[in-house]
DNA sequence: CCTTTATTGAAAATGATTTTCATTATCAAT
DNA sequence: ATTGATAATGAAAATCATTTTCAATAAAGG
């Protein structure tokens, strides 16, 4: 079954070519995974179902190609507080829209929430250029997080 | 030589009581450590320094002490993408005031600002008052966090 | 000063992530 | 299309932060 075709000039592909990194099967399959799933998983989530779309993926790839992604900034990486790293597209084409963060530090449920997004972007993006202005950093991510325990332990 | 003396009532003991925890040598040193630096400090950093005050305190012992300053809030454990947990005492009496991060992903150096915080905090307490009522949440706490590269890496 | 039991520390275990290195595969140049 | 330089891969080993285990210790109420 073939569920990857090569497709010049996907969105990401550009960004590959511009570092002179190469395009390969167990890159192309990653990203799929990421795409079709809107979850934050963990490496071996990805690795998982990379795995059963072709099993010669290794796990060490995986960790590669999604740290290779959040330097490109086109993963996000979040740690939510339970040992491993979760992985995140950023403006998954047709897929979740940037969202914020609800953290139960308990069970380590997350609420993704859009509400209220766009009064805290506006306000995130004065923020932003204040605080890169002063410290002369180039910003090009955030992230809120709110913690506290959810319905069921509070 | 002593470095420590047992205050009765200092401001953290009365919340020991309250849950039945006791109050110790090793659990006095941390504390003290944390209070005696702003910086986010890893497990092991609080580990070298406690062990020099008190050589008998062991590393597993910090990251429980740090674990359990974690659940009663005493403590914001973060994570800033080194591959270790950060800790910092909320409401340091006398020390740093509450702030957000912006974060150089290149060299991970960490800038804690205080600016524009009214205005951040204002806005934070709207939202996080919105989503606690919608998603029926307790809120304790909350991180904002900028990304970015700093003016050394950019 | 006892007694109960939370706490401690050392060592071992765990588990996520990284490194190593020999093999394979991409792709620009032929 | 073929080739060759070298980027990328995967398996296994190595790291390293954090946890668990368990016997010894010490806090604090009586």
């Amino acid at each position: 079954m073939v569920y990857l075709l090569r497709k010049r000039g996907a969105w990401w592909q550009d960004r590959f070519h511009d570092i002179g990194a190469r395009i390969t099967a167990p890159r192309e399959i990653v990203i799929a995974v990421l795409q079709e799933t809107d979850d934050h998983m963990s490496a071996s989530d990805v690795y998982i179902r990379a795995h059963k779309i072709n099993p010669s993926i290794g796990l060490t790839t995986v960790y590669r190609t999604l740290d290779m992604l959040t330097q490109l900034g086109i993963v996000q990486k979040f740690d939510f507080g339970d040992g491993k790293a979760r992985f995140e597209l950023v403006n998954n084409p047709g897929g979740k829209k940037h969202h914020h963060h609800l953290i139960c530090m308990n069970c380590k449920t997350i609420v993704d929430y859009t509400e209220f997004l766009d009064e805290e972007l506006e306000f995130i993006n004065k923020t932003q250029e204040k605080l890169s202005k002063k410290y002369n950093f180039k910003i090009t991510d955030h992230a809120i997080s709110f913690y506290g325990y959810c319905d069921q332990c509070r």
